[in-house]
DNA sequence: TTGATTATATCAAGGCATTGGCATATCTTG
DNA sequence: CAAGATATGCCAATGCCTTGATATAATCAA
């Protein structure tokens, strides 16, 4: 390992992280929305999720965050009325957390401004070297989840 | 461009970034020190920036975030005696940000830590495929620099 | 049933990140 | 010299992120 390969790459990973935040959020703020929660909302908009919700358990562990950080955020949504905490009736302790329709509605909408940021960020990077890109990150979020 | 390639892409940016911050910040916990703070500190550590010192405007260029998140920072550093602001003899509008004494062998003693968490965290991937991933991370900052 | 585990919620403190606006000092230009 | 541009600092509001501690309810196991 060389330190200076490794130390670009996470500056690399610092500038773009603090970049794709910035500026897409600027994209969702026609919505009032975040990356976070549109990290969030993508998540429950899956057709598995969509059907039962997903635990918040599921979600910290699909998302990569805390359970404070990710309660405070799906107040600031249940507050806009975007999802909703309904009991598990399996599981009483478990509380399932679902796009309302209005919810569903609002991703719907925001999904042409993503299409817009994802195309026009990824202009330099043909498909190939995207689905390399995010092979890499996979395997660098791996090394990191392990530490 | 493909709508799924490129938001897997963002996700794992979006879950690696929150890893390296959660995790490296372990790393450096017994110095008091952040991710972000060890970015800043190695901007100013590095030969260039420490002869003259980096101006508040380059920082923010080099490390692209903005000049109020910044001065927060270099306020915390500075607190600590691990930076100064001093008047650049040329400009006098400018303050030159510089690694004090006390800085530099803080930063020395931070290598250490740092190295190992470079070399646990990338394990999973070649020397090779570091490169690469930097690289590509360098074309997807360009464009997401230019949004 | 009692006791341990699991899932969630809440409170608190601290740090990082953005935007927007206002103020001050300095340099540059007309 | 006056006007405009530049560099920085400061204040405020908002959101995201962490750790740590405490509390409550429900499930599971002895």
């Amino acid at each position: 390992m060389t330190f200076d390969v490794a130390n670009r790459l996470f500056f690399r990973l610092y500038q773009s992280s603090n970049l794709m935040h910035k500026n897409g959020t600027r994209y969702v703020s026609d919505f009032g929305a975040t990356t976070q929660q549109w990290a969030v909302i993508g998540a429950l908009a899956r057709p598995i999720a969509r059907e039962k919700g997903m635990s918040v358990k599921d979600l910290i562990e699909f998302l990569l965050l805390s359970r404070q950080n990710l309660s405070a955020v799906l107040d600031r949504l249940e507050a806009r009325h975007w999802v909703e905490r309904v009991k598990d009736p399996d599981d009483g302790r478990t509380r399932l957390i679902r796009l309302t329709p209005e919810g569903e509605t609002q991703w719907a909408a925001m999904l042409g401004p993503i299409q817009s940021f994802y195309t026009e960020a990824l202009k330099g990077l043909s498909e190939e070297e995207q689905v390399q890109l995010y092979r890499l990150l996979d395997r660098l979020r791996d090394g990191l989840e392990r530490l």
